[in-house]
DNA sequence: ATGTCGTGGACGCCACGA
């Protein structure tokens, strides 16, 4: 047994409020994020596509308002974080057996800045940016598939080593599970986010015992956390759910509300998703 | 492809990724 699982399950139990929030870079986006995070008062933060380096990371605009950030950041493309008030304990970046990618097939396949994860507030908390598949028939898509399935293996075994593990699976799945989540199949034929392979990949999570925690509390249809810039995508609801938070059975259990605050995707300079928040008694 | 963004490199635009 892992000793951050039974750390976990060891750690007293408080509410704690965990948002998931694909920003579109941290740079561009600092001043919104940090107004948001006053104003929502979520305890935890998970943050996709930071699109920096950890040395260009705002560390200190954080700082000034109570929270930890811990960053994983390799270039200008992906980057995950967590920002915490609540504690932020053994970073890990990446997880074990997470397939990486390279543009020439015969070179090795680095991993990429897709996961990180820290115990805070007694919860394992990953921050994930699942890959794009840009499109079916793209190197991409395999990758996708492989790693979202690399990710199963690892969560699987935490929860088979520890019922009562305390693990959130938070991020941007780039996976619309319900023809529901998107606002016309049609429109989506052919493309990925709703093939049956990556359907088949997220739902092989709630196989092992994992559930998707917002949906219940948001109802579609029509609902959605994800709106492309292009095509006046926004203002004609036309938009994707995408941003999940997948939690551990001991955790599910624990969520009591969930939203989605679609009112910071409105205005000038707003990321192209939406956060996704969740509580825990 | 794009009623759009964001990044970096070598600009005053282009390529790339989403």
């Amino acid at each position: 047994m892992s000793s951050h699982s039974s750390q976990a399950q060891d750690a007293p139990r408080s509410p704690l409020t965990l948002a998931t929030w694909n920003v579109n870079s941290i740079r561009a986006r600092a001043d919104r994020v940090i107004d948001w995070i006053g104003r929502s008062d979520v305890d935890v933060l998970a943050m996709q596509e930071t699109k920096c380096k950890d040395s260009q990371f705002p560390y200190e605009r954080f700082a000034e308002i109570g929270y930890e950030v811990a960053h994983f950041g390799l270039s200008q493309w992906n980057g995950v974080a967590i920002a915490s008030r609540v504690g932020l304990e053994d970073v890990q970046t990446g997880f074990p057996g997470m397939p990486g990618f390279a543009k020439d097939p015969e070179a090795e396949q680095a991993g990429e800045a897709r996961a990180i994860s820290a115990l805070a507030g007694g919860i394992r908390v990953w921050s994930l940016y699942v890959p794009n598949g840009r499109e079916l028939t793209d190197r991409h898509y395999g990758y996708k598939l492989d790693w979202l399935a690399a990710l199963r293996t690892y969560a699987e075994k935490q929860v088979t080593d520890d019922a009562g593990a305390q693990i959130a699976l938070v991020g941007d799945w780039n996976v619309a599970p319900l023809d529901e989540d998107v606002w016309d199949m049609e429109f989506f034929e052919g493309k990925t986010h709703v093939s049956q392979p990556e359907r088949d990949a997220f739902t092989a999570f709630a196989d092992a015992g994992y559930k998707e925690i917002t949906r219940g509390f948001t109802p579609g249809p029509g609902v959605y956390t994800y709106w492309d810039y292009t095509q006046l995508r926004f203002p004609k609801k036309q938009g994707m759910r995408i941003d999940f938070q997948v939690c551990s059975p001991a955790l599910a259990d624990r969520a009591t509300e969930a939203s989605i605050d679609r009112e910071e995707r409105k205005g000038k300079g707003a990321s192209d998703h939406a956060p996704v928040i969740a509580r825990f008694a």
